[in-house]
RNA sequence: GGUGGGGUUCCCGAGUGGCCAAAGGGAACAGACUGUAAAUCUGUCGUCGCAAGACUACGGUGGUUCAAAUCCACCCCCCACCA
C-alpha cells in the first residue's frame, strides 16, 4: 500500500491530523508505529461513539502497526477537568483490574488482540517522585495552559480551576513520553491534551507524536454527543434487536454521518448510495436497514443481523408481536382490569399512567383499540400492546 | 477570616404566606402524519382513587400561623466577591 493510500485510510472520518507531513515521515520508515489511545478506568460500557476511535485504531493495526490501549488508572484519580466535573471516587486496584477485563472483552470485538497491548499509566506515574513531578511542570507555561478551551472558558467566566486539574494534560502527555508514542488518537475534545504530548516528547528528547482527532459521534437524537448519561447511545454489548431498532430510529441526515464513521463501506460506495437515495432510486429506509445490519453483524454476527431485521419488520412494519414479549398471568377480577395489569406487570409505571395512556388511545388488545381501563377482562389469553413498543402476553385465569 | 448569593418535581428554572402538585423550557411518553424515520401538530407528564378527594413532595430538623416551597431558629451542602 502506498503512503498516499495509507494516509487516505487514516484520514477517513478524521477531523485533524497533526501533522500529515510528520506522519508521512514516520510511515516512510516502514516500521510498525506505536499507536496510543487513552481510556478512563471507569465506565467500561462501550457504545458506538467510542467505536469511532477504536475502529480507527483497527485501521492502524490493519496497516501493521501496534496499538497500546492505555488505561488511565493514575490520571483517573484526577478526573478529566471537563467543566463541572465532580470528583470521582477513587477506584480500588481490584476494580481497575475488573474494568480492564471488561474493556478487553469489548475492544477485542474490534481490535486484533495480537497487535494490542493493554497498559496502565500508574506503572510510571506511580513511580515518579515529587521532584519528577515538579520537573514535569516546568515544561509547561500557565499561558499555554490557559489556551485550552475549557480552562480559558472557566477562567473567563470566573469559575474555579483547581490547580491539580492543570496536571491532567501534563500527565496524559507524559504517557506518550513513557510509551514512545508515534501517533495518539482521541476525540476532538482531546486536542489540547494530545498536543501537550507532542510538546513534552520534544522536551524529553523524543520525536513528537502525531495527533489524530476523530469527531464526536452524535447520539440518536442527532444533537448531543453520544453518551450513556444522555441515554442516546447504542451499546456494543446490547442485544441485536435493540441495536437494530435504535439504529433505525435515527434521522435520514444522521444516517450518512453514521455511515462515514461506522461503516466499512468505502466513501465512494456511500456517496453513490446517497445519490441514489437523493434521486429516489433507493428508499432511505432500505439504506438505513443496511446500516443497522452492518452494525449488528459486527457485534453479533450475520445470523443475528438477519433475525434482527426480520423481527423489526415483523413488529413494526407488519404490526406483529416480538418473540421476547414478556408474559403476565393474573386471575380474573380486579387484577384483570387493564389499569391493574398494565401497572402490575410493569408495562406502565403506575395505575395513573396506565389510565392516562388508555385514555389517550394507546392500548390495544388483540389488535383492537381498547378505551376502557377499568372493566376486568374475562378469562382467556390476550395479546396486549401499549403504544408502539410495549407488549404483553396476558393470561387471565 | 469577612461579605453576599444559592439548594424547588427526571434536568434547567420561575415562584417570597392561601388562587401551588408548583409558571416556562428541555427530556420522556402517547395520538395524528410516516418509513417504529426525522421534522411538525396535539395531548399527557407525583401516588392512590370511577369520582369527590386523600396522601407524599420544594436541602435537614424544629418553630410561628387557621394556612408555609414561601416567615423564624439551628444545622448540612454549593457558589461568588473581598482579604
Amino acid at each position: 500500500m502506498t503512503i498516499d493510500d495509507q494516509i487516505k485510510l487514516i484520514r477517513r472520518g478524521a477531523v485533524d491530523l497533526i501533522s500529515e507531513e510528520d506522519l508521512r515521515k514516520k510511515l516512510a520508515r516502514d516500521k510498525p508505529l506505536n499507536i496510543k489511545l487513552g481510556a478512563d478506568p471507569t465506565a467500561p460500557d462501550l457504545h458506538l461513539g467510542h467505536t469511532v476511535i477504536i475502529r480507527k485504531l483497527r485501521h492502524f493495526q490493519d496497516l501493521g502497526h501496534t496499538v497500546t490501549f492505555l488505561i488511565g488508572d493514575f490520571t483517573g484519580m484526577i478526573g478529566d477537568p471537563s467543566g463541572r466535573s465532580e470528583t470521582r471516587p477513587a477506584l480500588t486496584p481490584e476494580q481497575v483490574k475488573a474494568n480492564a477485563e471488561t474493556y478487553k472483552q469489548q475492544i477485542f470485538k474490534i481490535l486484533d488482540p495480537e497487535k494490542t497491548v493493554l497498559d496502565f499509566n500508574s506503572r510510571w506515574h506511580g513511580a515518579m517522585s515529587s521532584v519528577d513531578f515538579i520537573r514535569l511542570g516546568s515544561h509547561m507555561t500557565l499561558a499555554r495552559m490557559l489556551e485550552r478551551d475549557d480552562f480559558a472558558k472557566r477562567y473567563r467566566e470566573e469559575r474555579p480551576i483547581a490547580l491539580h486539574e492543570l496536571y491532567y494534560p501534563l500527565l496524559q502527555g507524559y504517557d506518550s513520553v513513557a510509551l514512545h508514542t508515534d501517533v495518539e488518537l482521541g476525540g476532538t475534545d482531546q486536542t489540547f491534551n494530545l498536543l501537550v504530548g507532542r510538546t513534552l516528547q520534544g522536551h524529553y528528547g523524543q520525536e513528537p507524536q502525531c495527533v489524530l482527532t476523530m469527531p464526536l459521534l452524535e447520539g440518536l437524537d442527532g444533537v448531543r454527543k453520544m453518551s450513556k448519561s444522555y441515554g442516546n447511545y447504542i451499546g456494543i454489548a446490547e442485544p441485536a434487536a435493540d441495536q437494530f431498532g435504535k439504529a433505525m430510529s435515527i434521522s435520514d441526515d444522521l444516517m450518512w454521518k453514521y455511515y462515514e464513521l461506522l461503516s466499512d463501506k468505502s466513501l465512494e460506495e456511500i456517496a453513490d448510495m446517497r445519490r441514489r437515495v437523493g434521486d429516489g432510486a433507493l428508499h432511505p429506509k432500505l439504506a438505513k436497514e443496511e446500516l443497522a445490519m452492518e452494525i449488528v453483524r459486527r457485534y453479533h454476527g450475520e445470523e443475528a443481523a438477519l433475525n434482527a431485521r426480520e423481527g423489526f419488520n415483523a413488529v413494526f412494519a407488519r404490526g406483529g408481536v416480538p418473540d421476547d414479549a414478556p408474559s403476565w398471568v393474573c386471575s380474573c377480577g380486579e387484577g384483570s382490569a387493564p389499569a391493574a395489569f398494565l401497572a402490575d406487570s410493569g408495562l406502565a409505571a403506575s395505575r395513573g399512567e396506565a389510565k392516562r395512556l388508555v385514555a389517550q388511545g394507546s392500548l390495544s388488545i388483540n389488535d383492537e383499540r381498547w378505551n376502557d381501563a377499568l372493566s376486568p377482562l374475562p378469562a382467556g389469553e390476550y395479546t396486549v400492546k401499549l403504544g408502539k413498543k410495549r407488549f404483553l402476553l396476558l393470561n387471565v385465569k
